[in-house]
DNA sequence: ATAAATAAGTGTATTAATTACATTTATAAA
DNA sequence: TTTATAAATGTAATTAATACACTTATTTAT
């Protein structure tokens, strides 16, 4: 078969992340200070090139590998940013990829040996290129995702309390919850399960830890259940 | 500067555009039968590649004008497609997009010059590639949209009456609506204007045209309104 | 002139979901 | 024993969503 795709252009795909992780108390994301030309000592996403040989979820998961040692960690494709000259070097189209973690579980000194750190959303500096762009964007739909995916679960540890899972969809959505009405929702879905172990970190009285109960999630998934928070 | 990223891949990008219609009962997408090889003579959505020097939503823009004739479309970019052998001529990336387009506008002549056809999303033939996900992803995407946005009216002609607007609704998200309780819902956003010309081709009676006024739309928008239906 | 047929247009009552709001409880430290 | 601190919990009011059926305007047929 002859090739009638030889007189197409070809252009470099860069993969970017989007990397959140939370505190506890706010949103954060995880920068690198650009330790290479151009744009040397600014801060930006962790990218990389997508080779011949992987998909661009994989692209992700390995620019994401590489920065913060973690694998099997929840990211989703956001969108493709394709500008002429988003990249002075040359022609490059990114597909923006956003990835949620714990901030506890990487490898703290791998990202640092990156120059990386991590910013609150409200103290970010100016990104190269067209990242700070891929960031709003990325808020947007971390929003829309975590109002109908139980996916807020990827940013806390396994066990946490509800003070914790009400702070981080807090910081989330960027406003204030009340507590009364926010125990009764999450209750209501009856997704999690109370441990018999508590955090005695934060009060004297301590407060119960939960987990997420995938399985229980997807069989009501299957059942027609819908997350909604 | 010497180019930094002179070793990395290459590849081809393409856009495939899903292209909606309405024809007053069903959804409706707009399918190519191939006259090219390979899966000549199958049918598939209609793409092209990105040129050098275009952006992603000039590309797509292109391609749906080239097959429709429409300039001025919602369009809207929706996910990058990456799979090795997806195209199995050459490794090649698609970013789907998809258009909303009111049927009778679209030129006819030229769509049948690419033995093109409009099949109600229940009767679609198998399309080439990953195509058949596209769609279903696109499908996906048109329901939050609509639900969270007035572009609905998109698929409309300029003048409209309520039961056409209520079966497009019920056509994306395929399930019937209450008369009294949709009309109810529409009239309580404010944002069309009744006026004083009525359809008078399905019933004796008449029903009253309607136009989406943008302007008010987007002066609730700043008012902190959010669409939804 | 009248009756029949047809889709357009409209309102109310019920149920469900969301919001607002304050006190008691368990525990450690003083 | 008191004090301080965060955890845990329930009810009433409001708002939004749903279920449901008759009247109106008009044309066509008798």
């Amino acid at each position: 078969m002859i090739n009638q795709y030889k007189d197409e252009d070809k252009v470099l795909l860069a993969v970017d992340c989007i990397i959140f992780g939370f505190d506890n108390e706010e949103l954060k994301l995880l920068l690198i200070k650009r330790d290479f030309e151009p744009e040397k000592g600014k801060w930006s996403l962790m990218g990389g090139f997508l080779k011949k040989s992987e998909v661009l979820d994989e692209a992700a998961s390995r620019v994401l590998q590489h920065l913060t040692g973690l694998n099997d960690v929840y990211m989703e494709q956001l969108y493709s940013f394709s500008k002429i000259d988003r990249d002075p070097v040359e022609r490059t189209i990114s597909v923006a990829y956003f990835a949620l973690i714990n901030i506890a579980d990487h490898n703290s000194e791998l990202s640092e040996s990156h120059s990386a750190q991590w910013f609150g959303l409200e103290d970010m500096p100016e990104l190269i290129f067209d990242h700070n762009a891929m960031v709003k964007h990325a808020i947007r739909r971390l929003r829309y995702r975590t109002a109908t995916q139980p996916i807020g679960f990827e940013l806390l540890p396994e066990k946490f309390t509800m003070r914790q899972l009400q702070k981080l969809y807090e910081a989330i959505f960027d406003h204030e919850l009340d507590k009364r009405n926010f125990t009764k929702k999450i209750n209501a879905m009856d997704l999690l399960v109370r441990l018999d172990e508590k955090d005695m970190t934060s009060s004297k009285k301590g407060s119960f830890l939960f987990k997420f109960d995938e399985q229980k999630y997807k069989k009501k998934v299957m059942d027609g259940f819908s997350f909604k928070v």
